[in-house]
DNA sequence: CTCGGTCACTGTTCAGA
DNA sequence: TCTGAACAGTGACCGAG
């Protein structure tokens, strides 16, 4: 096992970049109103949700968001966002995870150095930074784009790997597979149940699937394959 | 196919940065609630007695029981005493010859990811299983759970693949992956997305789960786990 | 009130044991 | 491998407009 790990340090061997981890999360928030005081409604940071101290740099922010938004402008920064996708979610418990969907969300929300309250922000080409990983929901696109994409996606993935818990599932996972299973209504053995069908070409047409049910099997499906994809790549050991 | 898994293994060649990290803070309220005594600051380890630098998760320690509680955390790793006594000397000088003592005197010394200050250490029996000491000790973090959850998804489906009969997907599995990535939008670190509750015991009730959009980012989730796994499992070689 | 500045704290990196 | 010092970000807090 950690072998394998090791193995992935070295992958893309490059820069730096980081990905993952931790946050924190307080769950006890609640002494703010002083007496006397009434909340208003508009106490929430527009990029993040979270508590605002009032306006900072033209919206309504929390101070993280206006810590992150002043170091950013002033220093000039400019960040990419790794997942290529642009769009990771931002919010309290993730706005630490992408600084450039988070800073392109302040962006968005209206933040801007003269504290202007109301800028134009549709003039803004806010797909212009993306528009290079920008394949997000028409991928059919370049095949190039695709691989790249894909590519980074598990290149993250790997990467936050890094710093999962150890293998003591072990004894825990055949239940918790059963009841997965159940849970999403896998079949056992769903590689049958599902046709995998051509991939690529049914693929790109339900690209605009809102059946949620069809929705469930793609991904199970797509789950079945890269779970044999793996086993492609070590049949060795034979499980019991 | 093997085009595509190449090209995935070499491409993250040129990437930049990003950075995350976490501050955190919030609930420092009161400094020095100490009874009677407001002296200045203990600069010595809780744990170790070495130099501390400040606080770190919660009690005051040094940069080295601080990584070293980080580590062990955010891995789950767990310890097992050598000498069995589980009461190895931990100071400065032997800090780094029992990693369960050590482990255990930070948990003693209330050291906790959430950097709460007062945390009840009580009632921690000394020899207990340390799998079950640990869950007692990280019970309820969401973001714990998450990477639990994260893992054992993924070490279910990887054994469970390895009993999986087909072998064709090949090519299609970074194509696949890719797009449902993007079609979900799959952020980053999609752990935390989800905010998979505890495992088992919630699972069983949730299995007439209702909430479709979950149901998408659980399989996320997975999917990435198990990419990345299978990743992990075979880091360049060619397909065969 | 919001702003810039501060700094205790965090996560990440990476030689070195 | 694991450790821990060094580094870069974060955000609660505070004094000045
Ligand atoms: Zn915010
Ligand atoms: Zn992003
Ligand atoms: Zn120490
Ligand atoms: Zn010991």
């Amino acid at each position: 096992m950690e072998a394998h790990l090791s193995k992935i340090s070295t992958l893309p061997a490059s820069p730096t970049e980081s990905a993952v981890s931790v946050g924190m999360d307080e769950s006890r928030a609640d002494k703010s109103p002083a007496p006397g005081k009434s909340l208003s409604p508009a106490l929430l940071c527009k990029v993040c949700g979270d508590r605002s101290s009032g306006k900072h740099y033209g919206i309504y922010a929390c101070n993280g968001c206006s810590g992150f938004f002043k170091r950013s402008v002033r220093r000039k920064l400019i960040y990419r966002c790794q997942a290529g996708t642009g769009m990771c979610p931002v919010d309290k418990a993730h706005r630490n995870q992408c600084q450039a969907c988070r800073l392109k969300k302040c962006l968005q929300a209206g933040m801007n150095k003269d504290g202007d309250e109301n800028i134009d922000v549709t003039s803004n080409e806010p797909e212009r930074t993306s528009s290079e990983y920008q394949m997000s929901l028409y991928p059919s696109s370049s095949l190039e784009n695709v691989y790249e994409t894909s590519a980074r996606l598990l290149f993250m993935a790997v990467k936050w790997a890094k710093n999962l818990p150890v293998i003591l599932l072990e004894e825990a996972w055949s239940e918790l597979f059963l009841l997965c299973a159940i849970q999403w209504s896998l079949p056992l053995d769903s590689c049958p149940l599902l046709s995998v069908p051509e991939l690529s070409p049914t693929l790109q047409e339900t690209r605009g699937l809102k059946d949620p049910e069809q929705v469930e099997n793609l991904q199970d499906q797509s789950q079945v394959m890269l779970g044999q994809h793996s086993r492609t790549h070590y049949p060795s050991q034979p499980v019991r």
